[in-house]
DNA sequence: CGTCCCTTTGATTTATGTCAAATTCGGTGG
DNA sequence: CCACCGAATTTGACATAAATCAAAGGGACG
């Protein structure tokens, strides 16, 4: 991670989000206690690249707080958002297995970076088959994400692409321990578009649409799900 | 891989297409020649599932001539081909790092398909630092294929989808030793608009429009890219 | 040789993009 | 604390690319 960010220095055991961090498990088997795990633990301002595109893996970045966008460029200079990131959850662990970040990764709010050195975490995992599962656990609901994503964008309607995309937030955090119909959409409505290939325009019609349809309350990055079984059987 | 399929039996060492297998570089270290590495080295019919969805992965599977799709379905049924895989390719380098495959993989013409252990490869992965560049090379630009894809059927219009399909075809082809600018697609035009998030009518259409343009000459499965920068200067 | 399936082509509809104006929001400085 | 500014969002009118529906043509295979 190169950016200029605040160091916040602590021990990964005073860690109010240890629980829910892979972390987690490395400290349970280590002779001393309030061992630091990880390398930085940052406070990172709105829309700073915390990974640039083509970077050696070296490290895994744990959302501690905020949200981060993944982005592609291609030659021509191109971009396609390529994964929303939230609290709770792991950027790289696509990268892990191979050598070069092949997306940028950048924060849509100020946000709590930790990052988690490569390491420890390879050796626990070689060594504890439970804690390899937990890894994995996480990569194949990224990947299975993956082509959901690409299968919706590639064969629904724009209003469904939303709808999906909402009740995916709603899940996502539910699994990242916030179990509430409140959403908070940090990413603007043109990182919306580009990550569903729709318009920024289209975003806000299909949004109003849900509104009008009492389906949700939706106040600029502020959406809460009025039904949300209503909505998954409208989406289905 | 299970399937109804017809066991060729030979070695390694005797392999035509060796040179070009990862297994290669295997064998050299090998104080028994004529070894055999694969598990299974098969002749497998057109339209035969040799992965399913939500398999266990054990294995990597070589293209040795013929061609195969890579499948996603969702819990409703509704399908994404995720990607294609040519003679000289490798079916399963994205779910080697994991525990299952996401999509399944199905032969889209009579195909020869080697299953090779995935013990060996790993074992000489961690010896061998040029051998894990070598996977790792692969695997990086399958992940970087799979990001543009996703960029190109976000954000282009369908004629550029095609050619953009068409060129990429060409480049792997001469990345599999096989330089020349005819191509034989062996799936269906509804598969190739599965792929690229359209319809069978409007892949025809588009397909005919490079023919009338004197881009490419397209008969059927046969397709002939008769000015490959004009086509490159058309699509950008 | 005939049937069936895939592909091509055509006519029409429709969803979403485009362009532009109006509105709201958030941040800044007086 | 409020007023102002610029940027983001919403909304509207319109254009258009691609989907849909349907028919005709062509190949492969029994």
């Amino acid at each position: 991670m190169r950016v200029d960010s605040l160091p916040l220095s602590s021990t990964c055991s005073e860690c109010g989000k240890r629980k829910y961090c892979l972390v987690d498990d490395l400290i349970e088997n280590r002779t001393t206690p309030g061992k630091r795990i990880f390398i930085l633990n940052t406070s990172v301002r709105v829309d700073s690249h915390i990974v640039y595109q083509g970077d050696k893996t070296k490290s895994l970045l744990f959302v501690k707080s905020g949200s981060v966008k993944s982005v592609y460029t291609d030659e021509s200079g191109d971009q396609q958002i390529t994964q929303f990131y939230f609290a709770g959850e792991y950027i790289g662990l696509i990268t892990l297995k191979h050598q070069v970040h092949a997306t940028a990764a950048i924060t849509l709010e100020n946000s709590i970076i930790c990052e988690i050195t490569l390491d420890p975490i390879v050796n626990e995992a070689v060594r504890s088959q439970p804690f390899l599962s937990k890894i994995h656990q996480r990569l194949d609901a990224e990947i299975r994400r993956q082509y959901h994503n690409q299968l919706i964008n590639n064969q629904y309607p724009a209003g469904k692409r939303i709808g999906m995309f909402l009740l995916e937030l709603v899940e996502r955090q539910k699994l990242n321990h916030n179990n509430t119909a409140l959403l908070r959409l940090a990413m603007s409505r043109a990182d919306i578009a580009n990550y569903l290939g729709l318009t920024a325009a289209t975003v806000s019609r299909m949004l109003s649409m849900y509104n009008v349809l009492g389906l949700i309350a939706a106040s600029k990055k502020n959406i809460r799900i009025n039904d949300i079984n209503a909505l998954r059987k409208f989406v289905a």
